[in-house]
Order: structure tokens, then C-alpha cells, then sequence
DNA sequence: TTTTATTATTAGGTATGCCTAATTGTTTTA
DNA sequence: TAAAACAATTAGGCATACCTAATAATAAAA
């Protein structure tokens, strides 16, 4: 049985490479995601790449195996579906959930995560948008998108971000901008890119592309002419 | 904030010391039920005594103080929620909960434990029969009475079981005996003071005075002539 | 292309939470 | 009451999971 802490180096090289720069995961991005020093790092990932969960060279970073992928994805599942349990089950804000799953999800019982599931409703996205893997390691596709990508005139809903921290979290709650939102893009200023929308009943608020490239959204009507 | 290992302790002397034979608990005893060796408690022991939670003297074993009860009771609060909502929103067996409960108390969240509560209809009791005390360490009052102290004809209800290991669950698992049951006593043999009971539509059983001591159950008529 | 900055690596150290083996008390019980 | 059994203690060791400081390799900038 792998260990949990192990996971969690695993899970950190599956996020850091799917992000949009999505090119190598080095050893000090590691240790910076992880908020530990590059020589733990360094020789954990010696232990792993014994174990065949991983591949490391200096100039290519870290990057999983087949075997390591899966376990990485195990755990993002049960993260995700405990998330998914505190938002829909235990009626927690989108933004208080990641600290508790982050425990939670080394408990071990696959029955019991099932169960969780069941409870939850079994839906393919946790709270944040972000797809739960199945049991195998599919991911569910979805059709998301960056609100920034929007044209002007497009109406989409709310599926996600692609930020967990509390700052990003805390200001789209004090917006008013939640999970499931109801989106009317307004306007797109072409000097920087800000996105100008209405939402709820005359709520309206400027975002700046920074964050408008976090908010993951998909069209209300299909064949509209946002990018993705 | 007290480590989950220590918790462990503290636990461990609070279930000793609350035995039948609850005399004193000494290094020897901890050691067995906490499945480690002597020197390695004893050390512990006298880290927790520095911090106040416990006294410890060879003479007179450990002692929680009053800030290492409400330490014990603190944990056993959160051991005996998650117990509840394993067996009643999860539908886990009264004999599954034990071994998940142990990983999700160190959960660190006052409030999920507060919705988890909430969830499981907040009951006075776990589903082994035990008492949940409240935020303070208060502990609500019971008449379980072992159900080896009955007398010819009594009927009375399981409540609980004095003994959590696997195989005495399983046992009455098998009997299908369970958490609720309606039992009534037959016949009571001198010679070693084994309890028939009837129970369910016809069911019977002999049990020892071994197992009928570990069942806890409360006289169904107040008034009823066995002993507490 | 030399200097500077960044990143990776090695070597050695610390605290935690366990352990075994040996020693010393303290009970039983013969 | 001496021998045997058991309980408590001391001393020293090991693995894990971190760390710092120093060095080597690589990339970026002057």
C-alpha cells in the first residue's frame, strides 16, 4: 500500500502538470507547491521513481507513470467526492471545503467513499467544476471554459475555478458569485481584456483578466461563438 | 493543540480506568491495549504528565486530570459522532463503524463534527450503546445493566455492547442479535448462570455468562426486579 | 563569453515515535 | 523467606520525514 504522504507527491505532479504552463515539473516547483525544501523533495522522488510511480531527470522534471497516474487520480477522486459530500451533504461554502477533504481523504475504505458518493448524488463535478474521476481513472469531459474567452452578449453558467486559494475564493463569495451563476456577459473592454457581466437580479461587476481566466463557465446556448 | 497520539493515550487511560475492574492503570496494561511496548508508553507518560493531562506514579498508575478527561471525552465525543453517522446516514453494520471512526476523529473540524451530529438526528447514544457526551464532557445518564443481571421473564432491549472486537460482534451478528433488539429471558441456569432468551419471531439462544455480561440492555417495565 | 542567478544535488543534522536488551523493583507462591 | 514471575525503568538504537549549509550544474543576463 502506497503511503499518504506519498500521495500527496503524487497528486502534486499530476496538478502542477496540468496547468496551463504545462511544461516540466521541476524539483523546486515541487518543493514550492508542497511547501517543503528541494532536498526532502529530491529524495522522496528517488524513492518514487524506484517504485516506478514516476519518472525524474533534472531536465525533464517529474512526470508520472501509467501506475503512478492512477494512483494520483484514486486520490483526487476521493478528494473530490468528500468535497462533494461537505458542499451537498453538510451544506459547506464551496470555499470551506478543501481543508477538510484534504484530511478526509486519507481515510481508508473505498466502501466508504462509495457510500459518500451515493449520498452526494453521484454527480461527475465537484464543487469547484472540477471532474471526479470514475473508479478506473476516466475523467468525465466536460465543455468548460474560461469566462475570459467570452464574446460579448454570451449568457453561461458558472461551473468552476481554477484557483483554490481563500483570497481568490473569499472575493468571488463577497461578489456574490457562486457555483451554478447565472452569467450575462455585458462587455469586454479591449484595452486589457476585463470582463464586464450581470448576474442575479442587477448585480453587475467588472473582472479583470486575471481573475475572469480562473472562472470556469459553459455557454447556455450551444454553438455559441466563445472560444474554449 | 494536543497531538492525535496523545489523544490516543489519554483515550486509552480513560477506557482502562472505566473497566469492571477498574483499579488502577498500570504501565503494563496501556502498553497492551495501545499494541506498543512498555518504555515506549512510559515515556509518553511522562511527557503527559509535564503537561498536566495525567499523574503517573508506579504505585498508582495513570490518572487523568481534569483537563486530561475533558482531553479523552473531547476525542471519544468525536469518536462516537462519527460512529453514529456511519451506522445511521451511511448504513454501515454496528461492527464496521469502529475502524473508520478511529481515522475520522482526528479530523480537525469542530464544525463538521457539529453537521455530521446534525445529520445522524443527534442521539444521546452511538450505536454500540454508548454515551456521547456533550461540548463540555458531560455524559448523558443511562440504566444499561448488563444483561446477565436479569431475572426469569424479563424483557428488556439491547442497548449496547461492553466489548467491540470483531469477533464477539460477529458472533452476534450471527445470532442476529442487534442494536434494538427486543429480548426475553427464559431461563437463567444456576449452574453457571448462562441466559436463554427468545427474541425476534421464535428465535432462541443460550448464551454464556461471558457474552450475556458484555450485552447491555435496559428492562423494558420500570420497576423490574434486575439488578443494575 | 564571462558573470550572475537559478536550480539541482550531496552531506550531514534534528525531532518524533517507535524498538530491543539489560537492569532494577515488586509481587507471588512454593 | 528464597525463588520465580512479573512490572517498571534505563540506555541506547533505528526509520521516517523533515531540515540547513555547502557544492555543482545549468540557464540567463551583461
Amino acid at each position: 500500500m502506497i503511503k499518504t504522504s506519498d500521495q500527496k507527491y503524487l497528486r502534486a505532479i499530476y496538478a502542477i502538470s496540468h496547468t496551463e504552463k504545462n511544461n516540466k515539473v521541476g524539483l523546486s516547483d515541487l518543493a514550492y507547491y508542497l511547501d517543503l525544501k528541494p532536498p526532502t523533495v529530491l529524495e522522496r522522488l528517488n524513492f518514487l521513481q524506484k517504485e516506478k510511480l514516476i519518472t525524474y531527470k533534472k531536465t525533464d522534471g517529474a512526470r508520472l507513470t501509467k501506475t503512478g497516474e492512477k494512483e494520483a487520480l484514486n486520490v483526487i477522486r476521493k478528494h473530490r467526492i468528500w468535497e462533494t459530500f461537505l458542499h451537498k451533504v453538510c451544506e459547506f461554502g464551496w470555499n470551506e471545503v478543501h481543508e477538510m477533504a484534504e484530511q478526509l481523504q486519507n481515510v481508508d475504505s473505498e466502501k466508504l467513499i462509495d457510500r459518500i458518493y451515493t449520498l452526494s448524488g453521484e454527480p461527475k463535478f465537484d464543487p469547484h467544476g472540477d471532474p471526479i474521476p470514475d473508479k478506473s481513472g476516466r475523467l468525465p469531459v466536460s465543455v468548460r471554459r474560461p469566462l475570459l474567452n467570452s464574446v460579448e452578449g454570451c449568457k453561461c453558467t458558472v461551473l468552476g475555478v481554477n484557483e483554490d486559494s481563500a483570497a481568490f475564493l473569499n472575493y468571488l463569495t463577497d461578489l456574490k458569485i457562486g457555483l451554478n451563476e447565472k452569467l450575462s456577459v455585458e462587455k469586454i473592454f479591449l484595452f486589457d481584456g476585463s470582463v464586464k457581466i450581470k448576474y442575479k437580479q442587477g448585480e453587475s461587476a467588472v473582472l479583470s483578466p486575471k481573475v475572469a481566466e480562473k472562472i470556469m463557465v459553459s455557454c447556455n446556448k450551444p454553438g455559441c461563438s466563445c472560444k474554449n
